[in-house]
RNA sequence: GCGGUCGUGGCGAAGGGGUUAACGCACCGGAUUGUGGCUCCGGCAUUCGUGGGUUCGAAUCCCAUCGAUCGCCCCA
């Protein structure tokens, strides 16, 4: 028979990494319990017409990386690519603009799906953590949001990570220097690369983004957004970046800093590092203010970010930081006959109702190889039971760490274990 | 959608046309018939991703295919 294999940009996360995760997945809750983020579940799939919508029609993630289905003759559903949109809809659906408390601040942790060719950091099944404030207008929420992120990766040990940060103006201020750009642009459309040329049509801030550097020095003197702001924009970007300074996170303006989902407006962010493969960014947000309104709620503002577990544990390795991860157990039972098998039996699960993390051999090991067997799993204790101990109706109870036992009554064992590991 | 690199046991890895496919880790057994971690000995790939071709002979050369990986586009 052929063997299955798994799909194409998955992954399987298997013991001794799982635990990684656990550990991640605290410190989110951790952070967000103390930033007051409460978590939010939405499903899995939506109506495609959310994204088409919510994150765009003429953006690649909806143009080509969807998985949708037809649904027996139902309403098309994709698989979710991103968390803003189905957190937005629940946010209009269920009336959260309602909720006694305000700005509502909700965060998501689970899988997104898009349908690329996979490469270092990039995966078609891939885990973020997003958080969103909706109902604020307040440049401290934006400096909130970007702090949530920032934090998160310090307390994890990330160092050397840049903010990068620009504002991208409200639909008036990119439309203004969208002719600009455009006319810029068109002078010297011949001499950009075939890529660039492509984007003028489609997406013209991202020509700014070139990697080339042909393109790079053609575009140095292209209108910037910056200057496009209004009065209000303007002053918008400016508090962030002093709420920003207050917090004591540096970051770099970057007013070619374009996002790729279209409901961004005003403050769009990044957090970057350096030397974990092509992609550098481990997470992206900003604000979409039109996003609500355009997904048929009240016209509310909204702010956020997403970030990618998998390049979050990337970076974490580039860096050489290690997770806490916990291992061992606490006690494995050995028997000498199959006679005391029974005992064994039950003692094991007197211990695990007690708490205690306890294994015994089920592939008919001798003693010696049960032994090694404990060794292996780090357990702390092992409980023996001999022929002469199953007549005597105890048991020998021994550390794997000094090596020292002692024979102690089958009925007192599970508080004697207790007694030790408590010691520690 | 496009390009580079790679595919040998559970894992890491040598071998780059000639008949026993190194070695290390892990695993199992023994030395030690009631005791692990160290040591020593033994066992563990009818087979080199898959299919086809060249050849007296292919893990080794060629083609195709599948997969992995890195990169482009784009993004977290």
């Amino acid at each position: 028979m052929s063997r299955i294999q798994i799909p194409r940009g998955t992954q399987d996360i298997l013991p001794g990494t799982v635990e990684m995760w656990h550990h991640v997945e605290e410190q989110i809750r951790e952070i967000c319990r103390r930033y007051n983020y409460q978590e939010i579940r939405t499903p899995i799939f939506e109506h495609t017409e959310l994204f088409q919508r919510g994150v765009g029609e003429t953006t690649d993630v909806v143009e080509k990386e969807m998985y949708s289905v037809e649904s027996r003759g139902e309403d098309a559903l994709t698989l979710r690519p991103e968390g803003t949109a189905g957190v937005v809809r629940a946010y209009v659906e269920k009336k959260l603009y309602g909720a006694p408390t305000q700005p509502v601040k909700l965060y998501y942790l689970g899988p997104m799906f898009r349908h690329e060719r996979p490469q270092a950091g990039r995966l078609r099944q891939f885990t973020q953590f997003g958080v969103e404030a909706i109902g604020s207008h307040d440049p401290a929420m934006d400096a909130e949001v970007i702090a949530v992120a920032y934090r998160f990766y310090e307390q994890l040990g990330l160092r050397g990570l840049t903010v990068e940060l620009n504002s991208v103006g409200t639909l008036e201020d990119r439309a203004r220097h969208r002719v600009e750009l455009l006319e810029y642009l068109s002078a010297r459309r011949s001499q950009l690369c075939p890529d660039c040329q492509s984007r003028i049509d489609r997406n013209p801030l991202r020509v700014l983004d070139c990697k080339v550097q042909k393109d790079q020095e053609l575009t140095k003197d292209a209108p910037s957004i910056l200057d496009y702001l209004s009065e209000e924009s303007a002053a918008h970007f400016e508090a962030v970046k002093q709420y920003l300074d207050s917090l004591g996170i540096s970051y770099r303006i970057n007013p070619r800093l374009v996002r790729g989902l279209d409901y961004y407006t005003l403050t769009a962010f990044e957090i970057k590092m350096q030397d974990i493969g092509a992609v550098e960014t481990l997470c992206g947000g900003g604000r979409y203010n039109g996003l609500v309104a355009e997904l048929g709620g009240e016209d509310v503002p909204g702010i956020g970010f997403a970030l990618s577990i998998e390049r979050l544990l990337l970076a974490l390795e580039k860096t050489g930081i290690t997770l806490p991860v916990p291992e061992g157990i606490d006690c494995y039972l050995v028997t000498q006959t199959p006679q005391a098998k029974g005992v064994t039996v039950r003692l094991l699960d007197q211990l695990r109702q007690a708490g205690i993390a306890a294994e015994m051999d089920y592939l008919d090991r001798k003693m010696k190889g049960q032994l090694k067997a404990a060794d292996r799993l780090k357990a702390r204790y092992t409980i023996i039971i001999g022929e002469a101990e199953l007549e005597r109706g105890t048991a020998v109870l021994k550390s794997m760490d000094s090596g020292d036992q002692e024979e102690v009554a089958q009925d007192q064992l599970v508080d004697a274990l207790l007694g030790k590991l408590g010691d520690k």
